[in-house]
RNA sequence: GCGCCAGUAGCUCAGCUGGAUAGAGCAACUGCCUUCUAAGCAGUAGGUCAGGGGUUCGAGUCCCUUCUGGCGUGCCA
């Protein structure tokens, strides 16, 4: 369906050309002065530098031709050479009614729909989740489902650190306390214990443990490298050790995903790259951009038109060892491999910018990708404490992402369980669901890119631009659609009558426009802004309009398919930002 | 040093390709529940859009510059 403001659009457009005018100056938006009009076009004013008349004028002669046009209502030139624009009740009611009946509301997806893979999550395995995976998890659940929206097949990876310094830090530390085990001795030729020698609550003690040892204890660093290099060559205790470690961590990161609303279509890491590693570099190797450098293998990557200095990307260490960008760029050479994804969407920290700007231009000097398919990396901010500082527990250590869940959904069950609206079978469900919606709709409402500061409190508050709002107005309408009893039926929708009413269809149109946007800017920013303005009309309409003790039947109908095409909407958007609303709250 | 990002109400944030009186929420104050969930609605108050130049009919938005803060800047991820 064509989206209402580009109906409107191409009417006021067509104006323009009648009145001998650039077209494409009759786009109109929506007013910024609502006291005056719905819709208006400034494109008089810049017609008017052209033509060499005055603004008004133009703006006037615009207006003659739109009188009598069935989509307004009052159509009216002002002042320096604004166009007014008051959209026609019926026009709008079968605009909106058909919106109620098509398929997706009457979005149209991706003309050519694309394959992406979704590169997001990035746990570590062996360390907790915390509350710095938070926002990858739920920005790219949520980039997820919208790009799937439009039409796209989406493949999301989980990309877990799986092969790096950490798991020679754990090993090293595993051998420091139980060098006894057989996984450390050189002339073992037996099978390894089917059993891992720690759970998974010991081994998020022991990385922490070991990272902090490295640092101090340079000994212990270099044999965790050591460590970390022979698991990399394949070292059969190493490697035997490692199964365990992935194992234990797999069922753990897929119980906090899955508590998240969180899933990932593959659960591959680097580990899955390496094989893919030695063709790789012998592919750049092939290509001459391979150069030795302190030791190192790299790529140069400046430029001559940056402005910055680019450091070279380094293949391999000058230890033989390999690292992060090695890892990416055998990993983008799977990723062509299996999928042809026309789009790869990295969705990590915006600090790793500069770390994909080489990735990227690395892949692209070494032919590891075919010249259509775009890389994109989109950095998200931090989350911050109320200090402003990275997000940290009272007692200042990092806040592990279970704990963080655990205290929103404690603070909403007392909460909901004080107003007694809730079945006592229901009230975790609904705990869990209103915990889930504060938390990411305080994400999700902030840029992607900016940092923002996390407040338990305002979140999980029960009022305002948050989540548990969104859920309360669509509760409030399934509650009526209940008590109405009939079924409903959308073309039952009626002209509005009220202001209310109006602005609720108007807001209900530009649904298409905020879906769009936060589609093509990576944006679910856009979806928040757009739901919380909807439920305020919804709220505004549900306050001034008595529903069901109407006398009119045919009126009763229409409110009530307005409020369900108001409920519905609601309920695709907050799918699309990874969470869904309860029956009573 | 160089580069990137940010600086809008007491607090947290919007502000689309420059457009008419800079918007919300929280906090403060005032109204509205015998009527569909008051987790709501209506209203009052609160601003030199960091500072200074410029571009133009018009600048929070574009350009230059200064200040402040954050981040990045070759063998961590």
């Amino acid at each position: 369906m064509e989206k209402f403001i580009d109906l409107i659009s191409r009417r006021v457009s067509h104006a323009f050309e009648e009145a001998g005018l650039d077209g494409r100056l009759g786009k109109v938006t929506v007013s910024n002065r609502p006291d005056l009009c719905e819709y208006q076009c400034n494109g008089a004013m810049p017609a008017a530098k052209a033509a060499h008349r005055p603004p008004l004028e133009l703006a006037q002669a615009v207006a003659e031709r739109l009188q009598g046009e069935a989509m307004f209502s009052r159509v009216e030139a002002v002042k320096p050479g604004f166009l007014n624009l008051v959209v026609q009740e019926d026009a709008l009611r079968d605009y909106v009614a058909q919106m109620a009946q098509a398929p997706a509301f009457g979005v149209e997806g991706e003309s050519a729909p694309k394959t992406i893979v979704l590169d997001y999550g990035g746990p570590n395995v062996a360390k907790p989740l915390h509350v710095g995976h938070l926002r990858s998890a739920i920005i790219g659940e949520s980039l997820k489902r919208i790009d799937r929206f439009f039409g796209n097949r989406v493949i999301g990876d989980i990309h877990m650190g799986d092969w790096g310094l950490q798991m020679g830090l754990i090993i090293e530390e595993v051998r420091e306390r139980h060098p006894e085990l057989p996984y450390f001795d050189e002339n073992y030729t037996g099978e390894y214990p089917a059993e891992a020698p720690f759970t998974i609550s010991e081994l998020e003690e022991i990385y922490p443990t070991a990272s902090a040892k490295s640092k101090v204890d340079e000994d212990f660093a270099r044999r965790a490298h050591d460590a970390t290099y022979k698991l990399q060559t394949g070292e059969r205790g190493y490697r035997a050790m490692w199964e365990h470690i992935m194992r234990i961590s797999k069922e753990d990161l897929r119980k906090n995903y899955d508590n998240l609303d969180v899933h990932f279509d593959v659960w591959l890491g680097e580990s899955d790259a390496q094989k893919d590693i030695p063709p790789m570099l012998e592919a750049m190797k092939a290509r001459g951009i391979v150069t030795e450098s302190e030791g190192a293998l790299v790529v140069d990557v400046q430029e001559p038109t940056d402005t910055k200095e680019v450091p070279p990307c380094i293949l391999v260490k000058s230890d033989g060892a390999t690292l992060y960008a090695t890892t990416d760029l055998a990993t983008l050479v799977q990723r062509m491999r299996d999928y042809q994804p026309d789009k790869v969407l990295y969705l990590t920290d915006k600090r790793q910018a500069l770390h994909f700007e080489q990735v990227f231009r690395a892949a692209r000097k070494g032919g590891l990708v075919p010249d259509q398919a775009e890389l994109q990396h989109v950095g998200f901010g931090t989350m911050n404490g109320k200090d402003g500082k990275p997000f940290k527990t009272r007692e200042g250590g990092v806040m592990r992402l279970e704990r963080l869940i655990g205290e929103i959904t404690d603070y909403v069950r007392q909460k909901i369980t004080e107003n007694q609206v809730v079945d006592e079978g229901e009230v975790d469900q609904t705990a869990r669901r209103i915990a889930m919606a504060a938390l990411k709709y305080g994400d999700l409402s902030n840029q992607p890119t900016k940092d923002y500061i996390f407040d338990l409190e305002r979140f999980a508050a029960f009022e305002g631009n948050t989540g548990p709002y969104i859920l309360y107005t669509i509760v409030r309408i399934k509650s009526i659609l209940a008590k109405y009893g009939a079924g409903v039926e959308p073309k039952a929708l009626q002209r509005a009558e009220t202001k209310e009413a109006k602005d609720l269809m108007l807001t209900l149109t530009r649904l298409g426009e905020s879906l769009e946007a936060a589609y093509h800017d990576n944006a679910p920013n856009a979806i928040c802004a757009y739901i919380y303005e909807l439920a305020g009309a919804a709220n505004k309409f549900y306050h001034e309009t008595r529903i069901l003790t109407e006398t009119d039947a045919a009126k009763k109908a229409g409110y009530v398919a307005l409020m369900d095409l108001t409920r519905r909407v609601l309920e695709q958007c907050i799918d699309l930002l990874g969470f869904s609303a309860p029956e009573r709250m």
